[in-house]
DNA sequence: GGTGGACGTTTCATTAGACGAAACAATGTT
DNA sequence: AACATTGTTTCGTCTAATGAAACGTCCACC
């Protein structure tokens, strides 16, 4: 988050210890490519055999890891569920957001997530999954861009000025045809979700998948996550359109009153 | 805690990357002492300031940690959802066991929870928590001692013998007065738990909670986990107790079945 | 049922970089 | 205003992290 002017600050000597930095990619890495050996991970994180072998040894000892029952692959370890639990516990946003994701997956039988940016990352803290049997696979704590995307739009329209100049200016890596790639229609596009209070984003990050969002403040006013609804681009007709969004939007508009948020409120028009 | 497993250093300590464990570790601390400052987690993990603002600073930056808004206390980072989440979907025992524990613990209107074994601890991997006002705090990712509490003396009952030879004669630390700290009755109950196919605790690891449990067998008959209630020893009657055992019983049976074991079964006996 | 190859494990020598101590800066407290 | 406490930074030393390569083991394939 505030990461941004300390990452080119630091030329010559970082605080990073290496070895320990290398161990939370694995970790990370081994949680999206579970049950894969040591030859495997080690190809992933493009680190040697024998270190991949030295950090699984090493996080396995502490439970983060475990070998499976071939003890040949390996997975997460048991305490990892500690990480994961505690750290939706030590979240006040969290707690306070899982109600309402109920609510709204509910009520518009759809996926509802709660998204927050992360550095130049959006990433997902909570969701609901929806009822129906064909929708989106979503998983908590994966990062996203922050240009594509219902919620990561809206993340980025609201974040301070540096974090949008430097998405902005950057690659805007493109997923679809349909994903935003210029400069000058991002920035446009950020305009419009600031002056409507939600964004929308249909096929930018998959040809089939929507996402309609609007932000959610803490009592100070800002914009500290996006609470967000997607499903199958094949669900989303003009009258489920507004529907969804004035169901994000109202529902973003409780969760940031949970939160203390007593601002104005901006009346949605349709 | 830790150091029994430190006999086991002198074999394979070659393979440990120090400074990795030591993070590991410091992740681990902060998950159970959020909000604290560096000076603080220094003091808690025995290590210098310097290397804990080294370290924090090298987690923060993989987001498994990250600062409270005041910019001087430190917490688990959005990313060690992913970790939690994907150890959870990783795991065929949890997602098969979570249903069950609702219907357990909505039938007993007590915690359900579910424990492995890790080593010479107890981790409780999943849990479903009591309707009623007054419960039982219990969390995911926790470890506890093998000697005490319900579900913890299951699981060493039917685990490894060098497992059972290390804990009995190892220091049998008491928790309250109810707490087995002799060797000898250990081992009786054990053989008592064997014998009767579950474990009860009354106020063995705190005189207000008790704990009833049954083992859970995969397709080969291997006792994996326990599946185990607890509550407040006030709610414990002597029919309570007859009721709360049956459903613990009838439910380890039925997730046993549902993880593929085709064994005997053993008729509870009142 | 033997053979090749891929994998996890182990060893070892080298030097990168992890580490503690202590100074420094920034903050709140009395 | 002096102090106490905290987070941050610097620096030199030598530990301990590291890659390369050898080793043993298990399958898959013929």
């Amino acid at each position: 988050m505030a990461n941004v002017k300390e990452e080119k600050k630091n030329e010559s000597a970082s605080y990073v210890v290496s070895s320990v930095d290398r161990a939370a990619h694995l970790l990370l890495t081994l949680a999206e490519h579970p049950d894969s050996g040591v030859t495997e991970l080690a190809a992933a994180t493009q680190n040697t055999k024998s270190l991949t072998f030295r950090l699984l040894h090493t996080l396995e000892r502490r439970g983060l890891v475990r070998k499976h029952a071939d003890h040949r692959t390996y997975r997460l370890g048991y305490r990892a569920l500690l990480l994961g639990d505690q750290s939706r516990r030590q979240s006040r946003l969290i707690s306070t957001a899982e109600p309402v994701l109920e609510t709204l997956s509910n009520s518009t039988r759809e996926n509802a997530l709660l998204l927050v940016r992360d550095d130049l990352h959006s990433i997902c803290v909570a969701m609901h999954a929806s009822p129906e049997p064909l929708r989106i696979f979503a998983a908590i704590g994966r990062l996203g861009p922050l240009h594509a995307g219902g919620g990561s739009k809206v993340l980025l329209a609201y974040a301070p000025q540096d974090v949008r100049k430097e998405v902005i200016s950057g690659a805007l890596e493109s997923f679809t045809d349909m994903s935003i790639s210029d400069a000058n229609a991002l920035e446009a596009t950020l305009n419009q979700i600031r002056d409507q209070g939600h964004g929308i984003s249909i096929g930018e990050v998959d040809p089939n998948i929507f996402s309609i969002a609007a932000p959610v403040r803490d009592h100070t006013g800002a914009v500290i996550a996006a609470l967000s609804v997607n499903g199958p681009t094949v669900r989303l007709s003009d009258a489920t359109q507004d529907k969804v969004t004035s169901a994000v939007l109202s529902n973003a508009l409780r969760l940031s009153e949970m939160l203390g948020w007593r601002g104005e409120q901006v009346v949605p028009t349709f």
